[in-house]
DNA sequence: ACCTGAACACCGTTCAAGT
DNA sequence: ACCTGAACACCGTTCAAGT
């Protein structure tokens, strides 16, 4: 049993990416740094990078932790609309338990490796819905812009608390009042079925080609 | 005259926002050092705190450039639709001038100063169109959510030359190539449409209240 | 062979010394 | 009074010295 020597388990990439996040989570982004987490895993710095090449690479596999919570599911029968609504709030669901770290999903490249694995996964869900996969091809960028561009404002409006009021004029507190209220689920609900039907009669239309 | 002593103009608050534009547009966020910006500038260092009190004051300014630079203007007796439309193109031009700054106003938090400003001026164009400021209100994030996410995309894939094919496989890069081509000119126009259009038949049956 | 401390080339910002 | 160089407390990463 060797006793004396912490019970630290060995170190490794997921074990870092894991670390990685929960120190975003807890201090926001501008804390995850080389040095920070390798003083968290109880390891001398320059020992993570036996195990990863450098913190660009740390962030891409904290992305890819967040995207592998997005749940591909959809009850059966229901066709892509019903699909799409599933993974939405799958997204946001992610999002809102990831507030501090959402902004690395926004900010990661359509070219990095865990981002086309995703789409490779969500290419694959709904095909498997009977959907025809040149549409959604043609079509995810609308959806997904709707929904990463509102869950980056959404996470963004949520930590800030309400306190901020401080240097602000009456109408301007209330603006910005005005503009968190906004972002709400029932905001997002409306937009994602507006964008859904929209989608589904543009198909319908055969006009699904841009 | 004063021969001898370069013509450098002095510096400023405002003359700094614009050094600091210039130069993400060139070499992209993670160059804007204080440093850096004070020796393009000709001056020390420290002269920049005199007139700017932090890096991340900079950044806010450099987002209040940007923001001016999207035009409230839109064709008469159009009413809010096409007046939506109007901004939402000269927002889409802003972004493809300034890919690489882009992401500072993704980033920017609705509670900053240049943000509640921008949302003042907008709020004004919309009131001046004719249409209910409560409407405006109720529904802007929906629209200002997949302009902001899908132009996200497009800077960045606008960023990203094709010869990163490097290290994929022949099944990633198609699919990465798919994935860039759908963020293009039509596909922003088709959500546009069906966003401007689901939102007109929202209020039209008086369900624009969230 | 494997691991890692010291060192290098950077940061943003404080503060006190210079004019 | 105004300006700014030196210094402080950080970075990510290289490299060679340690085991």
């Amino acid at each position: 049993m060797n006793p004396g020597t912490p019970e630290r388990p060995r170190l490794s990439r997921r074990l870092i990416a894991e670390a990685a996040l929960a120190m975003v989570d807890r201090r926001g982004v501008a804390s995850l740094s080389v040095r920070n987490l390798a003083a968290e895993l109880g390891a001398g710095t320059m020992s993570l990078y036996r195990h990863v090449p450098s913190r660009e690479a740390i962030i891409r596999d904290v992305v890819a932790l967040l995207l592998d919570e997005i749940e591909l599911t959809a009850p059966a029968g229901g066709g892509w609309p019903e699909g799409a609504r599933a993974v939405a709030r799958s997204y946001r669901a992610m999002a809102l338990r990831h507030p501090r770290a959402f902004q690395l999903v926004a900010g990661a490249s359509n070219r990095e490796p865990p981002v086309v694995s995703y789409a490779r996964r969500l290419r694959a869900f709904y095909a498997g819905l009977g959907g025809s996969v040149e549409a959604f091809e043609q079509n995810w960028s609308i959806l997904d812009s709707f929904e990463t561009g509102f869950l980056l404002f959404e996470t963004q409006a949520l930590l800030e608390s309400p306190h901020e009021a401080e240097a602000m004029d009456a109408e301007t507190s209330e603006l910005a009042r005005h503009m968190a209220a906004t972002v709400s689920e029932s905001a997002y609900e409306a937009g994602l079925e507006i964008i859904v039907e929209g989608l589904a009669a543009r198909l319908d239309r055969g006009a699904g080609r841009l």
